[in-house]
Order: C-alpha cells, then sequence, then structure tokens
DNA sequence: GGATGTGAATGTCTTCACAGCT
DNA sequence: AGCTGTGAAGACATTCACATCC
C-alpha cells in the first residue's frame, strides 16, 4: 500500500466521525460535499482522500453512510481494542483517565504509573495508580500498545526512553516538550502551550 | 509581512522553548543544528523559517540566545498578556485551569463557564464558574482574547457561535467536533480521539 | 573553519476540471 | 442530472548546495 499522508489520515479520523453524526441521523448515504462541511474541507480532497483505498462511492449518488464508515474504522485499525498506559498522575492525567470517551472508542486504560508516592496507590476509574519503578517489568509481562505521556517537560525523554525499551510502538504526549523515539516508534503530541502561542500569533498578524 | 504558513508558526515555538531550555544551561550562542536537533527538524528548515523575519544569526557562530528569543517572542506575539474564557467545567477544564503553565507564559484565565447548576458558583483556582446563559453579556462588557472551548461535542458549535458573537477573534477547542467560525476567527483544535485513531493507523500499518 | 542565508531543485499536498457511471 | 474518480495543474513546503560572511 502506497504511504498515506498524516494530514489523510487525520482526515479520515475527522469522516468516521461526520459518518456517525449523519448515520444517528438516519441519512442512509452521503455525498462527498457533504462530508467536507462537516471535516472542514473540499469536497474533491474528500474524494481524492477516499480514492486512496478503492473505490467505494456511487457516482450520482454519493457514499453508503454504514459501508463507508465500517470502511474507514478498517482502514484506521479501529476493529481492534487498545490498551494504553498513562505515565504520569497529575489533574491532567485524572481527567483523562476519567474521560469516559476513550473506553467507548475501543481504547482502554490499562495502568496509571506515577513517582509520586502520595497518589501511588490511588484507584482512578478502576485502575489502582502504580510507582513508576515497576513500569518496565510490568509492561513486559503484560503489554501496551500506547503510551500516554502526562508528565513536567522534564521528566518526558526519560519516561519514553523507557516505554520503547518496554516495547511500545505508540507514544502519545502530552508533556510541554518535544520528545525522540526510533523510527519504528509513533509518536504523536499534544502541546497546549504551541497552540495558544500559535492562537497568540494569529492575534497578533491581522 | 509575507504570509507565514501555520507549520512554520508551530515550529518557531518549538524553537523558542528550546532556546529557553539552552539559555537556561548558560548557553549564550546556538547553532541552527541545535534547534533542529530540539524541535525535530533540520538545520536548513531552521535557517529558512528565521529567515522569513530577517536574518539574525552571525555567520561561523550561530544564533545569540537571548536575542533569538526576544525576537521569537516578538514574532509570536507574546509580549503581551492574553484573556482566556473556558467554556465547559468538567474534569477537563478543571484540569486546563489547575494548570499553572498557562499562567506563567502570560494566559491568564479570566473566566469559566458552565450550564450545570452544581458547578456555577464553584471556584477554581481564584475563579469562580459562572453560568453560561451570562457569558456573551460578560464579554460584551469585559472581553477576552482567547476563548477556550471544553463543552461535549454537541454543545461545541454553539459555544463557538456564541464567542464570536461576543467579538472572541481566537478559538482553542478540545470538544470532539470540528466547530465552524468566521475567517477572521482563528481556530486550533485539540482532538484527542483523533489522536488516538492516527496512532491506531500507525500501529495496524507496519 | 564554521555556520548562516538563500536561490534552485525537489517533493508533497491541494485544487481544478472533466470524463464516466448510475 | 448528479456525484464520483482521477489525471493534470497549481500551490505550497522541504531539502540541497553553495556563495557569503564572521
Amino acid at each position: 500500500m502506497r504511504r498515506i499522508a498524516d494530514s489523510t489520515v487525520r482526515r479520515l479520523s475527522l469522516y468516521l466521525s461526520a459518518l456517525e453524526a449523519f448515520e444517528a441521523q438516519g441519512m442512509t448515504t452521503v455525498s462527498s460535499a457533504a462530508l467536507a462541511t462537516r471535516g472542514g474541507t473540499t469536497s474533491a480532497q474528500v474524494r481524492k482522500d477516499l480514492s486512496f483505498f478503492g473505490s467505494f462511492g456511487k457516482r450520482g449518488l454519493g457514499y453508503a453512510s454504514a459501508e463507508l464508515a465500517a470502511r474507514l474504522r478498517d482502514i484506521l485499525g479501529l476493529k481492534r481494542a487498545y490498551r494504553l498506559a498513562f505515565v504520569g498522575a497529575g489533574k491532567m492525567a485524572s481527567a483523562l483517565v476519567n474521560y469516559r470517551g476513550f473506553d467507548q472508542r475501543g481504547f482502554h486504560i490499562q495502568a496509571v504509573y506515577d513517582t509520586d508516592p502520595s497518589v501511588i496507590g490511588q484507584t482512578w476509574n478502576g485502575v489502582t495508580v502504580r510507582n513508576a519503578k515497576q513500569m518496565v517489568g510490568d509492561l513486559k509481562g503484560n503489554p501496551v500498545d500506547i503510551g500516554v505521556i502526562v508528565t513536567p517537560a522534564d521528566a518526558a525523554q526519560g519516561v519514553t526512553d523507557q516505554l520503547v525499551q518496554a516495547g511500545v510502538k505508540a507514544i502519545l504526549n502530552f508533556a510541554p516538550a518535544p520528545i525522540m523515539a526510533p523510527p519504528d516508534v509513533s509518536v504523536k503530541s499534544v502541546n497546549l502551550t504551541l497552540e495558544l502561542e500559535a492562537l497568540s500569533y494569529a492575534l497578533s498578524n491581522r
């Protein structure tokens, strides 16, 4: 299969959520123009994105919602469940762990780690916070698919290295610092400061 | 000034945080190669990014850390403070409002709104949660620079419309739904589900 | 020598526009 | 007629490579 750009994959995810909304409204068929409006792009972009994976639209009609949604779930690898480990048990981690949306979408939190003795042992949403020292050992016996880093900036690279050592192949980084991982490990970063600074730039240039 | 791509602006923000780390280590001068390593890019990219705004490096030496940092803060509009209003007072909002990093970087939370009577009146980090019905009126008399949406998906567009009506020109959206705003309003979205789905895609294609 | 600044070349993504199905 | 699928064109972003300066 040809390599698909990250921006394309992100749009596919948006199309899927749009499709779910359309299905909930009882629309059994949907046009590229409708998907474009909800995905914040153009109809040509939608068609091009989908055409990478074959042609499952009907000319003159559009796409069958349920069928396309199933295909997108397949492409995105969402037909299986994923296990997550959180590293860092601060307020942000607590908010994320208690968010029901992850579980609903098949992302199950298996473990939470921290170094602070005052939070180790607490139970969040059914998951007990464990000592970070046990992480690598735990994950070797009981692997997870995705590691979520929610530590302060200065701990992020060390945690990354440990996750890599434990065999984790995907990392979601919320720490306000870029992290480096080997090429076979996928990393996505969410940097709130960076988003605010991008808005700051936009506000001061108009 | 020439239009600068969003990706460039985001890298400038990374360079700034790298510079701050270098300065903290006492390095008074820094090369494009060093910035590239910490920013996850190449030295040519760093030089090209910076050259949009003039040439403030010294050939053979690199860039003066403090001077470049000041220039980046200027470019990014970070020499002033910004006022934020949060809409939605759930766990995620609570975690964000209690995060000290925003204040430190000049992003001050001025108000928090919700519709749930059981949270209205609570005080978080010195800010009292107010009734969302009062938002537009409040903001007209007491404007904010950036609105932060932390509501469920189905409320996001309605809140966006209200923020726009109240004259807000920048929005940071954490709700798991795309939102539409007029072109003079800058929008950045952070969609956790989307990030996890992008990792799912990466995991299932290797 | 060492690192910047920058045109040129390359690569990637998006938009256009229209032929081809239904 | 309506909407998809897709080559071609265009816009945009990144990388190369080297002259230039400290």
